[in-house]
DNA sequence: TATTGTTATACTCTATAACTATA
DNA sequence: TATAGTTATAGAGTATAACAATA
């Protein structure tokens, strides 16, 4: 995770007048912000995600919401069982497909989501409190438009590839 | 590396309206981007940042460059043997201490770095295609704000902690 | 025969600590 | 005694493939 532009003594990393480097800093500073902030009530960004997920889709396979992320099947089994040995989500048994297990949050679940929400909610707050709201309205809308137009980059029509595959 | 907005059918993962997870999501798809980018000249973001450290700082010890960029020294070892292998660049002996490496780019070094930059080039030019001129300086100078405040947030004095440590 | 979930395995990345040769 | 570089080792994190139960 180096932290590029700590940069000390020998003249800064720091390209300078790129946005993509900016973006990608500053993606990798809020990460491990968004990381701490939530480390004091046991979950971690990619559980948090996956908790919501749950939440809005109670009753799903593994395989459905592993899907949603791109997270590999194999890969889901241990994200599980970590949620639900610290009592957040519960596999149920599905009487329509006996192979699948149907996903639930319990009680702790919830209320451990709800604080994690608000913690997020928080750090957004926090991050944004240089920005006025015309200013954060204005962002969004740039970073917006880079988000969508870095889809159509990555998903480029069949023959035209120049990246790996995914779409 | 879960792309979390592909979403399917489950009802789509993103929080919508925050900017910390705008940001936090492009700068991933940025920097696999890149890295797909840079993957044809054989080398990958982290090598291209630190053969650019080099360039700029000719002669300097390995302990010098990772401390720059926050990388342990037995990490450096790794990072600079995979670029000498691949002729890019060469530790020279210091003869003023004889401990210490002199690192300096080869020829051939200088040529790869020269490409990937001129890649680097092309790729803000690709992301930053949908904004106007003004609009790409207004998005640098609203990015460079969240990242100077994010730094202070970051360094917080000493009683005040709430994240790990570094500054 | 295909699909859900699971396990086993291996590979990458990284950090820590022990070691060497100098200083 | 401290510092530059190296090596060894161990721990995450993740992907692939083989496997069991069910469809």
């Amino acid at each position: 995770m180096g932290d590029v532009n700590s940069a000390g003594d020998p003249a800064s990393a720091s390209p300078g007048r790129s946005v993509g480097f900016l973006i990608s800093q500053l993606g990798f500073a809020v990460s491990r912000s968004f990381h701490a902030a939530l480390a004091p009530i046991g979950v971690d960004p990619k559980q948090f995600l996956l908790m919501r997920l749950v939440s809005e889709n109670e009753g799903k396979s593994q395989h459905a919401l592993g899907e949603a992320l791109s997270i590999p099947a194999s890969r889901m089994v241990a994200l599980i069982d970590d949620l639900e040995e610290q009592g957040l989500l519960e596999r149920r048994p599905n009487p329509e497909d006996r192979r699948a297990r149907a996903l639930h949050l319990t009680g702790e679940g919830r209320r451990v989501l709800a604080d994690a929400t608000s913690l997020a909610i928080d750090q957004e707050r926090r991050m944004c409190e240089p920005l006025t709201v015309e200013e954060r309205r204005q962002l969004m809308g740039l970073l917006r438009r880079l988000a969508e137009h870095q889809r159509l980059l990555s998903c480029v029509h069949p023959g035209l590839h120049r990246d790996e595959e995914h779409c």
